[in-house]
DNA sequence: AAAAAACTTCGGGTAAACCCCCAAAAAAAA
DNA sequence: TTTTTTTTGGGGGTTTACCCGAAGTTTTTT
């Protein structure tokens, strides 16, 4: 028999995983917590083996949740549900000791599956769901090879002049800004193009956003 | 007797809405639909009264079906029900004829009352949503004065040379490689120019990285 | 401390971007 | 069908961006 607790603040989405769950006689849902601090409070005077946890909790984020159930309730296993097939939320809740993860228009079959996978303290993720950490391991080969290392540092001057191309001003009011002549501005406007490989400003904005290079 | 047809793809939506309406003696849901196109040909050969339809379907959006809805099936009411609490979704789904507006995670008796009012053609709103709608339309004078985040569409062209000016490419090289005029391409610029509120090249990157306009 | 490298500062000249005016054919929307 | 938007393009002009070169200053390396 598998204790299980639903956190989900969609009343519909619990009505219709528990509709799924009463049908089945190994399973039975022992309490519903429509936030992230009432579930850490179920869990202190009941027994769960298994917590259907929404990431996109109100009041605790289901990331702090899952933090939480798994370093004081190390039993009890947590199988992440979520609207988003986002990599960074997949990747976060993972880290934090969710043992699967599925999204919410999974059916019956997949549902029940994934529960049962958990609940032996086996890992579940849906298909996409594995698309996606697959895609995003790929991602991390290409990055760490190739874009990371290729970019110079920029000078203190030069940022500065980023900054301001980047947000529409021209050379001449460049200038004004910095108190300083057209001239030096194109210089460094020269540098940036030849430092970051771009055949113009728009290649130097582009470029910037990529890789964070205005904060 | 209202007859209703759930739009939705998550299959655990479906179920939940579906447990609660199964209760209702004057509810009675005949069919389900996992896709945009789906629903408009069940509503060829049934009858139906009202639609619990997703704002955000696949396939075709829930914008497209509403209208398509409000235009060959004018008895047919439609409830809009989103995730999201958000001010475009609201106002272009209603400009499109859904009835009601409700969100996902409202409970049991709220949804049973929107349905049953949308039914006798008056119009539903939860809480929520009419506080959005409130707060947009306060924030409608400034957007008109300052038009902050409002962006006009750009036609099939205006993309096209967006997508190379990102790309770093010279106006030269865009007529070019569009096989048009020089002076076309000029124009087209002038027009994203004024169309994004931008003041140079750099403005129209960033707007274009900023709103996902280049994919 | 001396040499090398990088940074900041400018001038002159050319190519590109941007602006104003305009307008007609084609396509899409009302 | 009528109206609006889009796509196409021209003439002519101003402003801006980019290229080549160079000198003095600061920082780093040897």
């Amino acid at each position: 028999m598998i204790n299980i607790l639903i956190a989900d603040d969609h009343t519909m989405f619990v009505d219709g995983m528990e509709s799924i769950l009463t049908g089945e006689s190994d399973l039975v849902v022992v309490g519903r917590s429509y936030d992230g601090p009432s579930v850490i409070e179920f869990l202190k005077d009941h027994e769960v083996d298994l917590v259907l946890l929404d990431v996109n909790l109100p009041g605790m984020n289901g990331i702090e949740v899952c933090k939480e159930i798994s370093l004081n309730y190390a039993n009890v296993k947590v199988l992440a549900i979520s609207m988003f097939n986002e990599e960074s939320f997949v990747s976060e809740i993972l880290n934090n000791g969710a043992k699967g993860y599925i999204l919410k228009n999974t059916g019956r079959e997949e549902l029940l599956k994934a529960i049962r996978t958990v609940a032996k303290n086996d890992s579940y993720f849906s298909k996409d769901v594995t698309e996606t950490i697959m895609k995003s391991l790929m991602n991390q080969r290409k990055a760490s090879s190739k874009a990371v290392s290729s970019i110079p540092k920029l000078s203190r001057r030069e940022k500065e002049v980023l900054r301001l191309i980047a947000q529409e001003f021209t050379t001449q009011e460049i200038a004004d800004n910095l108190y300083i002549s057209l001239k030096t501005v194109e210089s460094h406007r020269s540098s940036l193009l030849s430092k970051l490989n771009a055949r113009n400003s728009v290649g130097l904005v582009r470029i910037a956003l990529e890789n964070n290079l205005l904060d």
